[in-house]
RNA sequence: GGGGUCGUAGCUCAACUUGGUUAGAGUACCGGACUGUCGAUCCGGGUGUUGCGGGUUCAAGUCCCGUCGACCCCGCCA
């Protein structure tokens, strides 16, 4: 076989006159019954190689046979082109290699898609089904490889740091907090099972109280929950935890890591320290907690005033202790009846009933609404919301999760709509200062917002004694907050993460917060529990979503494109088709029975 | 569990609204020509279970019902 000694991508002028070995993937031929052109693609780039009849006439006729996507490896000289066949578009555009020999590695049937810039406007069933000749596509190629960068650089900063990268065991216990784990049944422990873990959280406690000191994994995690585009099944984590830190700790080196991840492997500058906001301040103006804040539009709470106005569905919503809040959507008043009934449609599927507006125009306020508004009002309405000429302010009113769910995704939507957002910005955001604890209607009772080893506190600005926090787990813990932060970026959650719990009577009292009993949570955490009373530093940690970072980057729409082999949203491999079913010897072997 | 979009040639899409005779185009592919192309060009060729099943009709890619799959969203998930 032809040994490769050089990459397509990789020919320098320096090498012409040389013999060279390429090998690589036909990716077009252009026959002119005497001379043909290849262009070969290897991993690094495409070059174009010529056969000759007068070079070497069974080397030509080989060339004659071959296709799209057939590997092949070719020898001879590289040369410099004359001047007026220099391919500008091409990198290695001033040289060709003149073949004198070629070997066929391997034909290709006609792929089933051609390999090419515009492959990504292919079906994704199609691609999915072959993802390795998608991967072999320019975009996706390119985003393999920024990925690797990205977890490389990554793990530079962190060793740098101080950072080990401990792996932690995949087969764990199954806990009822969070999301649905996915079940590993054990054969050797018929009717008991391991879990795949939603997060290396324990684990990496453990290893705080181990005195590993600081602990990084790029971790696999798993949740079996519905998929989203920036949702899969199984995912990739920047996975890290701090001994003898508090949140300041925590946002600076992560803050370090990020400027320095994006400035060695995407080349862009990022200003630091991120702005932090607290969760009561984005659901006041964004009405969500993983706010793009690219965009310059914000909703306000106008309550005080609605209820100044005649207005039915306000003072309805109000009596029921609901909200009335506002969005001014800057240079919307040129919003059609059309485009403001589809808006309309879009808030019901967050359960709005309505969307009221105001329309300002040069001759003044336009709406429906106004009748019902005293003119005072109209004014103060307008004021709060800083409206001027030419735009609209839309209006929710109805519970709390409703009118921030409706609004907040309004806003991104209009913006959307507007084309209101810079691309090329980065803005990443903290936030902090979340409940501790938030209701959950189905099991009628409180449930930790982030998870059951956060740290709780007293105040937004006050720590509190453990014995203080303990006190007030006991009497009013829905009043608490939480030590714990959320990294926004670009709107989308980027991760997130907390000071733990240390000591074991606030760990025993968070529990029993929850409404869990003792028996239980000792049988589900007790060697957390246990491990607390062996002298555990304070510790805190968070985890980043690494395929969503690399999608945003990329400016990619979906996390698909930058995970190798991804699931469908119905969590299938369309390439292997797993799930799969297993036969009934194995299904025996477990203890395992079927039911259909 | 629910709402929506889509499914026609290998691929991207048209024909669908208003049912009508032989389902078209580009590209890919196949055959031929051609010694400097690089989206090669020129000549010739349609390669199809209109996702699948059923129904309405003289007649269905088109209308109806069901089903399967992909995607987006709500719920779910941090």
């Amino acid at each position: 076989m032809l040994k490769r000694n050089i990459y397509c991508g990789e020919i320098k002028e320096s090498d012409i006159g040389k013999k060279m070995v390429l090998a690589g993937w036909v990716q077009s031929y252009r026959d002119h019954g005497g001379v043909i052109f290849i262009d070969l693609r290897d991993i690094t780039g495409i070059m174009q190689v010529v056969f000759n009849p007068e070079i070497n006439k069974v080397s030509h006729s080989v060339g004659e046979t071959l296709r799209s996507e057939d590997v092949i490896a070719v020898q001879g000289e590289i040369q410099k082109r004359s001047e007026e066949t220099i391919n500008p578009k091409l990198f290695t555009g001033m040289v060709e290699l003149k073949v004198n020999e070629v070997e066929v590695l391997n034909k290709s049937k006609t792929p089933p898609f051609e390999i090419n810039e515009e492959a990504s406007q292919i079906g994704e069933e199609h691609r999915l089904t072959y993802r390795y000749i998608d991967l072999r596509t320019p975009v996706l190629k390119q985003n393999m490889i920024i990925r690797h960068k990205t977890t490389q650089e990554v793990r530079n900063f962190l060793n740098k740091n101080r950072f080990l990268e401990i792996e932690t065991p995949i087969m764990n216990k199954s806990t009822p907090e969070g999301a649905r784990d996915f079940l590993i049944p054990s054969r050797l422990n018929h009717g008991k099972f391991y879990a795949l873990p939603q997060s290396p959280q324990i684990f990496k406690q453990l290893l705080m109280v181990a005195g590993l000191d600081r602990y990084y994994q790029i971790a696999r995690c798993f949740r079996d929950e519905d998929l989203r585009k920036d949702r899969q099944p199984e995912f990739t984590q920047i996975d890290m935890e701090l001994s003898f830190v508090d949140e300041t700790d925590i946002y600076v080196i992560i803050e370090h890591m990020f400027k320095d991840v994006i400035k060695k492997v995407y080349d862009k500058n990022i200003l630091t320290p991120f702005p932090r906001m607290s969760y009561r301040e984005v659901m006041g103006q964004y009405g969500m907690d993983k706010p793009d804040t690219r965009i310059d539009l914000f909703l306000a709470d106008i309550s005080d005033l609605a209820e100044k106005t005649n207005f039915q569905v306000f003072k309805e919503a109000l009596s029921k202790k609901g909200i009335v809040k506002s969005l001014n959507v800057k240079g919307g008043a040129r919003f059609s009846r059309k485009e403001i009934e589809d808006l309309t449609e879009y808030v019901s599927i967050f359960g709005a009933k309505g969307l009221a507006w105001i329309k300002i125009t040069d001759k003044g306020p336009e709406s429906l609404l106004l009748k019902y508004i005293p003119v005072q009002i109209q004014d103060q309405i307008l004021k709060r919301n800083k409206c001027q000429a030419g735009d609209i302010l839309f209006f929710g009113a109805d519970n709390h999760k409703i009118v921030n769910d409706a609004l907040g995704n309004l806003r991104v939507k209009v913006a959307e709509m507007l084309h209101l957002i810079d691309e090329n910005k980065l803005n990443f955001l903290w936030i902090d200062n979340f409940p501790l604890l938030e209701y959950n209607v189905e099991e009628k009772r409180f449930i930790a917002m982030h998870h059951p080893f956060t740290s709780p506190k007293i105040s937004e600005k006050e720590g509190g004694t453990d014995k203080q926090i303990i006190e007030a787990l006991r009497k009013n813990p829905e009043n608490l907050f939480a030590r714990s932060y959320d990294l926004v970026l670009n709107g989308t959650e980027l991760g997130g993460g907390s000071i733990r719990i240390h000591n074991k009577a606030v760990q025993e009292t968070m529990f029993e917060a929850l409404k869990m009993d003792k028996e239980l949570y000792y049988q589900m955490f007790g060697f957390l529990i246990k491990a607390l009373e062996y002298g555990a530093p304070p510790h805190g940690g968070i985890a980043f979503g690494l395929d969503r970072f690399i999608m945003l980057m990329l400016k990619e729409d979906s996390i698909r494109d930058v995970i190798a082999f991804p699931k469908t949203q119905k969590g299938i491999c369309l390439l292997s088709e797993t799930p799969a079913e297993v036969s009934n010897i194995q299904l025996k072997e477990l203890g395992i029975k079927t039911v259909k």
